[in-house]
DNA sequence: CGGTATCCTTCACGATACTG
DNA sequence: CAGTATCGTGAAGGATACCG
C-alpha cells in the first residue's frame, strides 16, 4: 500500500470505520467471547461490570454492522444465541495484531 | 498465538489497551496525519471539525501514552512541533490492516 | 502561534423497574 | 430468559474568551 497524499483521504475514511466498529467500549470483549457462539446470560456473566442495557445496544450495533448473528429459539423460556457471523470472523487477525501491540506497548511502558 | 481460554484473559486485557490508546475519537485521524510532523496550527487545519482544545486534549493523551512527541521551539512567535515516536511508528502496520478491514467491510455493507 | 480557562450543553451510561 | 422503558447523573465535548 502507498501513503502518498491521495490515499490519505481514503486510508482515514476506512481506518475510521472500522474504529467504529470495533472502538465501543465492550465491543472487542464481545467479539472476543463470541469466538464461540454464547446465549444472553452467558455474555452478560462473561463481562463483569456490563449492564444489560449495554450489552443488548452494543450487541444490537454489531448485529447491524454485520459482525454478529442473533439466533432466536421461539421457545418458553425464550433462548437466543449469538455468534459471529463470516464478515465477524475476519476480525480476528486484527484483534490478534492488536494484541500484539498491546503487548509491546504495556512493556514499553513498564520500562 | 493460541486461543485457548488461558489465553483469552490476556488478549482481552492487550487488545483493550491498544483500542484505549488508538480509540479515541480523533486518534488515528492525528497519528495519520503525523505520519510527517507537523506544526500545530497545521493539525488544526488538517483536521476539520476539531476544536482547539480537543486536539490539545488528544495530543497530550498520545504524548503520555508514548505514541506523539512535542517538540518546543522557545521563539517569538512560538512554534511547536509533533511527530511519532518509534513507538507510534510500530501502529503503522496496524492502521493498514484496519483500513484493509474497513474497505472490506465497506465494501460488504454497500451490496 | 499555541495554547488555557471557563461555562454550558449534550448524551452516553448506570440504576431500577417492568414484561412477553 | 432475554429483553424494553424510564429516569437520573457525570463526564465528554463545544463555544467563547483570554494569555505568554
Amino acid at each position: 500500500m502507498h501513503l502518498d497524499s491521495k490515499n490519505h483521504a481514503r486510508l482515514t475514511c476506512e481506518v475510521e470505520s472500522t474504529i467504529k466498529v470495533i472502538g465501543g467500549r465492550w465491543k472487542v470483549l464481545i467479539i472476543r467471547e463470541l469466538m464461540t457462539v454464547k446465549r444472553f446470560g452467558e455474555l452478560l456473566r462473561a463481562l463483569p461490570g456490563i449492564t444489560q442495557k449495554m450489552l443488548t445496544q452494543q450487541l444490537r450495533e454489531l448485529e447491524d454492522d454485520g459482525i454478529v448473528r442473533r439466533q432466536v429459539y421461539p421457545q418458553i423460556p425464550p433462548k437466543v444465541e449469538y455468534e459471529l457471523t463470516p464478515l465477524g470472523e475476519t476480525l480476528k487477525p486484527l484483534l490478534y495484531a492488536m494484541h500484539e501491540w498491546g503487548v509491546k506497548y504495556l512493556q514499553q511502558k513498564n520500562q
